[in-house]
RNA sequence: GUGGACGUAGUUCAACUGGUUAGAGCGCCAGGUUGUGGUCCUGGAUGUUGCGGGUUCGAGUCCCGUCGCCCACCCCA
């Protein structure tokens, strides 16, 4: 890393280069094709939006909201004296998604269950750390329209089959209700009850918490307050009937999937928007921030947009998070074929390397005259599985060397492309 | 926003309690008889020790500041 360097990337960013980029798309690649099979559309929404969708959608209270936003200046003149945080780069998506749903009146064009994937940036103001980036990837699936427990399944499972088929090692689903505006109340009641009557033995913080979100003193890593926490009310005990009845149809769905999450009731989300279902899948082998992909249901985002009332269900994966998890596997060849031509002219190599190219061979070509020794490791190097050696004195009649094998032929170029891609297809 | 650690060749790291021309592995480049890689052998290049200041006869080593990076807290994918 260079030192000092005055037109240095912004913290928090990274460049991605080919090497890392192939694991990308092979994580994306896998992640369309699944989230397809089960009927979601690939969404594209804008990076920016207006800072009053978050404010709205993901919550005041919210710690993205309040902290965590990259704030864009607006220009246009009807901005106002609030010009400067009129505008935000998108924090997450499922704000956008719905939005977008209630803007575009997809409900009256296109009625019924609407299902949607995305891939991209979101971008968070926050201190780096392992496992988090202000701008970082995610991938994610949003089920609209459906307020069956079976959606809720379906969604959980796909989440679970595009994770398994990673092969990331143990990974935990963790599953939870965060009840309703029916019976949630009374559970935050509950909880800050127990808390005021224990605030002596709180840390400093979770005084706070107790008065101003309670369910947040279930995220507090002080061993004093997990002992406290652990005599908590638990949020189970305070479900409402039909939000005890979803949670037991939700498992009985993904039981019939072979998918088994564990059940804690510990677990509360950081967005005001979800409602009942919520679930977060872990890993043992990351830093502290080892929540890998996480979602929920969200029964109200929508109408609380000014949209018609549409149940949602949907989740969120980090991108660099699963990356991190990826084993390693053995990097693809750039090239088929590299060009061992020593020169001095290469424009008739050029102009044959072009027309194999044409054809469908990937073809290394180097024009800095090199000896034929430093051009063989470099071809070496790119992993090609055959060398081209083109001779000055014999420009219509080339060598082609298996690189595997070490067996070496003469031929004319027009016969290359017919005996490389020939060999493995 | 808070706390802690770190910053030495391309890279991973070394340099006793401050002491002379800052080293090694890997990588890179070139050779190993006149155009054929991977192994092996030989040789070679590369650092304003992140930056600025201070202490000292003397600083990569100590102190202060600054920038960067990392880890953790907060919070979260």
């Amino acid at each position: 890393m260079k030192q000092n360097y005055p037109y240095r990337g912004v913290k928090g960013m990274k460049d991605v280069f080919p090497a890392e980029a192939r694991h990308y798309r092979r994580l994306e690649d896998r992640a369309r094709r699944l989230l397809e099979s089960c009927g979601c559309g690939e969404i594209r929404t804008p990076l920016v939006e207006h800072t009053v969708l978050f404010e709205r959608g993901v919550g005041q209270g919210t710690d993205i909201v309040n902290k965590e936003m990259f704030y864009v200046p607006a220009k246009d003149e009807e901005a106002g004296p609030d010009a400067l945080r009129r505008m935000v780069l998108r924090p997450e998506a499922t704000a956008s998604v719905a939005r977008a749903y209630v803007e575009n009146e997809i409900d009256k064009t296109a009625p019924g269950v609407q299902r949607y994937f995305y891939l991209g940036p979101m971008f968070r103001y926050e201190r780096p750390q392992k496992g988090r980036l202000r701008q970082f990837t995610q991938i994610g699936a949003e089920f609209l329209g459906s307020p069956s427990p079976g959606t809720d399944a379906e969604a959980i499972g796909v989440l679970w089959d595009f994770l398994q088929g990673l092969f990331l090692g143990d990974l935990t689903l963790l599953l939870n209700s965060v009840g309703c505006p029916a019976c949630r109340p009374d559970y935050l009641t509950a909880l800050q009850a127990f808390a005021r009557t224990r605030v002596a033995s709180l840390c400093e913080d979770c005084r706070a918490r107790a008065e101003k979100n309670p369910l947040r003193l279930f995220d507090c890593k002080q061993p004093g307050c997990r002992t406290v926490m652990a005599g908590a009310p638990n949020i189970q005990d305070h479900l409402c009937h039909d939000c005890r009845a979803h949670q037991a149809q939700v498992l009985d769905f993904l039981q019939r999937i072979g998918v088994t999450p564990h059940l804690e009731h510990r677990l509360m989300r950081g967005l005001d928007y979800y409602t009942r279902t919520v679930f977060e899948v872990v890993s043992q082998n990351l830093g502290a921030q080892n929540a890998v992909a996480a979602g929920g249901r969200y029964d109200n985002l929508i109408a609380e947009l000014e949209g018609p009332a549409t149940p949602a269900v949907g989740w969120s994966a980090g991108v660099e998070r699963l990356l991190e998890l990826l084993p390693e596997t053995a990097p693809e060849p750039w090239f088929d074929v590299f060009v061992v031509d020593p020169g001095p002219d290469l424009a008739a190599t050029f102009a044959q390397v072009t027309q194999l190219r044409r054809q469908g061979v990937r073809v290394g070509l180097e024009f800095e005259a090199r000896s034929v020794k430093a051009l063989m490791k470099r071809a070496d190097k790119t992993g090609a599985r055959f060398t081209l050696f083109v001779a000055a004195d014999h420009p219509a009649q080339v060598q082609l060397k298996d690189m595997t094998s070490g067996e070496q032929t003469g031929l004319a170029w027009d016969q290359v492309a017919v005996r490389v891609l020939g060999k493995h297809e």
